[in-house]
Order: structure tokens, then sequence, then C-alpha cells
DNA sequence: CAAACCAATCTGGTTAACCAATTTAATGAA
DNA sequence: TTCATTAAATTGGTTAACCAGATTGGTTTG
């Protein structure tokens, strides 16, 4: 992943100006999957910017599947029509920067989903890795320590054991930003992590003895609390 | 996004070798967050690669959000401890390239989210906007003609009004994919896109109907065959 | 002695030159 | 005329040079 997707910076608007032009172009020559785009070259002077700016915004979209870049060869349209393609690259631009109460509730969505297929899918030695995560998380909060990372490697630990390595790495993706806002807005706090201990326990021996419906549960009441904070939310 | 996440070629390989470098050396170092890492030109004699292969690497790193790169200034590890990011680079060195069941569960676990909360939170101008894409996603298929295209761009619609910024982008990366596969595989079948109709504007008349349940109901009926298929694929 | 200033240096980012593989057009033989 | 061959031009990718801003250390000044 070569690829920051949100807008932060004035570079981002040039980004989506570039990606703009090129769908135009592509509506313009009525391009059909499989077509393909002129050179970077051309395209950098035929929009005024510079190539490595047209490099990012082909990246962009490569990342998205709709072009499909050869070495020596070209850049081609993916095998994807252009009226999909056109609605595609609408949303790209419309794309927001995700805010918290998004990140968060599409953390419980994923977690309580992970948590069901690694009861059902774990192996031993993914059980294994869950089990030790537990106990440097429960060690470290019985000593008194802060200990947000060792709970978040239990969940990623439970991510790795779904089996499912699209949710797994949506949820690597979503975690850092999560992890920081929690320490912004000094979410999670000693005494919860106290009570922590034990929900992380019933956790792990739902996923233990395979009882998916169990976990999901044990999961919810996890979460209890962040599902309250996150709706909580000003909007 | 300038990210490409998944590991194809063997540029991926010495990309994966110089993250696994960097996390080496932040371990050595004891470096904490907010520590700076040597300057990428220094990375680069140290690790024996080029100054550009050392930029991916921290851009993949950036994305996952363990870095951040200050211009004219210097790139500094993120506000995660060390225990956290050693776990977290190590899942991503491990990340495997989706297969196509991990994609459609995925799929399927959004959208049934994505549907609700259109449902609860779709403005007027969203339900015109899902509204339209059913009208020319059902023109199509009448028309005898291809709609696998405007089939997705329904769907999409719905993740559009669900107001969940992180969730829609989710939708937006495994789309394409999703598309070229179903393509490929002949998923899709002409009188299966004619009982789709039907099941689109069920789906549709949920949400303007503002009923989650119903709409979730709907939607999983609507997914009924694709879920068959996707725990039928061999492993 | 401390604070303000300044220039040399170092930083990530950007641009331009270069490369090898590929494609295209030209050439010539059949 | 047709097809094989080959050389020139084009391609995305890579490397090296360059840039503006930030940092740093020393110097000067109050």
């Amino acid at each position: 992943m070569k690829t920051e997707i949100l807008p932060k910076n004035e570079n981002d608007a040039i980004q989506k100006e570039i990606i703009s032009k090129i769908r135009d172009y592509i509506n313009y020559k009525n391009l059909e999957p499989g077509d393909k785009l002129p050179s970077e070259r051309k395209l950098s002077e035929n929009f005024e910017v510079s190539r490595s700016n047209v490099r990012e915004a082909i990246q962009t979209l490569e990342f998205y599947g709709l072009l499909k870049s050869k070495p020596q060869s070209g850049t081609f349209v993916a095998d994807i029509g252009s009226v999909a393609l056109n609605g595609m690259i609408t949303d790209i631009l419309r794309l927001e920067n995700p805010d918290f109460k998004s990140l968060v509730e599409t953390r419980i969505l994923l977690e309580l989903k992970t948590v069901r297929l690694a009861a059902l899918r774990r192996t031993k030695e993914e059980l294994k890795e869950i089990e030790e995560a537990l106990e440097a998380y429960s060690a470290k909060v019985m000593n008194g320590e802060d200990a947000v990372q060792e709970d978040l490697l239990f969940h990623l630990a439970i991510a790795k054991a779904s089996g499912n390595s699209t949710i797994n790495t949506f949820m690597l993706t979503i975690t850092p930003e999560i992890i920081t806002n929690f320490t912004k807005y000094h979410v999670c706090d000693k005494n919860i992590a106290f009570i922590g201990i034990q929900e992380h326990r019933d956790i792990y021996e739902a996923i233990k003895n395979q009882d998916p419906q169990l976990a999901k549960e044990k999961m919810k009441v996890h979460f209890k609390m962040l599902y309250q904070y996150c709706y909580n939310i000003k909007d």
C-alpha cells in the first residue's frame, strides 16, 4: 500500500483534480475496459501538472482497482465498465475523512464478526497466540500499568484467528487511529481496564470452547461501554 | 491513496524486508513514540537499498498510522508504544493476499450493516440516488443487457447513504475485485439478474420506509445465493 | 550569562534525467 | 503482397540531482 487515502493537505486537492480529469478523459474518449490511457508524460502536459502528480493519481485509482499500469507498456482501464467506473470515481472523489464515530462503529461491527469466526476457525496455534496476548494484558493491568497496547494486540490476535484476511487488513487499518483517539479522549480508564481482564478472559474461553454465539455475546459485553460512548459523540 | 497493500511482485519482497529492518532498528534503539528515525538517506545506505524503496516502506507504515513523516524535518514514530508497534508490524508483514471467499464474506457483512444504517439515516437526496440506481439497473435488465455495473452502483449508493465513511471506503476497496471475480467465475446470470430486480426493489422500499430490520432481511434474501456460493468455494 | 540572531547543514519532497522492456514502424526477403 | 526482422520511438519505473523549509550550533549582543 503506497496510498494515503484521505485528503489532508493541499496536495490531495490537485490529486482529486487530476483524478477528475482522468475520468473526464475516459468519458470523452469513450474508453472501454482494457483500453490504454495516454502516457503519463502526455497526461502531465495535457493537465499542466507534474508527472509525479499524475503517477500518484494513477496509483490511487490503481489501489481501487480501476486502472492497471503495466511497465514499459502503458496504463489501462480495468475490467470495469464505464458506468461503474464513473460511479466509483465519483464516490472516491467524495470520500471524506472518516470521523471517530464511523471508526468505532466499524470496529464494533468487524470485531463482532471476527470473534465469531475465530471461535469457529481458530487453530491451536492461533488460540495460543490469543492466550499469550491475554496474559500479557492482564499482567500489565495487574501491575497497575497502562495496557492499551496489549489490549489492542489481544483483539488483533482474534482478528488474525478469524481466517478472513480482508477483515484482518481492515482491522489493521482502523486500529491505530482508534488508539490515538482513545488516548486523546481518555476513553480508557484504570478501573475499566481492570474489568476488562475478566471480559477478555470470557472471550478467550468462548473461543477456546469454539462457541461462536457465546463469544459474540461476551464481545458485546466488552464493547458495551464503547458502544455507548460511540453514540454519545456529538455529530 | 498511494498504496498497493498486497504483495504481488518481487518488489514487495524487499518492501517487507525493509519494513522488517525498520522494526528491528526501532527495537534496537528503543525508540519511543515521537522519536525520530534516521533520515531516508541514512536508512537507504544502512540497509543497502535505494532511497525510493525506503520511502515506499515508510509510506506503507504511514498508511497504517505507525510512522509520521514531516517535510523538511524527519520521520517520527507515531503515538503508539513499542509493544503495539511490534505486534502490528508483524501482522502487516504476515498479511496475505485476500482470497475471494474472504472478500465475499466481508462484503456480506458490510452490506448487512450498511443497509440497516441506510434505513436509519438516509436523507431524501440519498434515497433519490438509490432510487435512480435501482431504475438504471432494472432498465438494463429488462432490456436484456448485462447489468453488473448498475447492480454494483445500487449497492454503493446504499453504502453512501449509511453515513459511515469508513465502511463506505471499505466497500469501495473490495468492490472492484469482487466484480472482476464475478465476471471471471460467471457468478451472475441472466435469470438471476431478473430476480434481482424485485429483490433490489424490496430493499429500496425498506430503506424508503426506514425499516432497518426489514431492510436487513431483504438484503439477506438478496445475498442468499451469493452466500451459498461463498461457502462452497474450495479452500 | 542569557537570549537573540544567523548561517551552515540536514530534512522530506519534488523535478528532471536515465533505464530497460515493450511496442511500433520500417525494411527487406520470399 | 505478405510476413519476418530489426531498429527507432514510446512506455512505466528507477535513480540522481535539486529545492525550500526546518533544525542546529555557534556567534554576537544586550
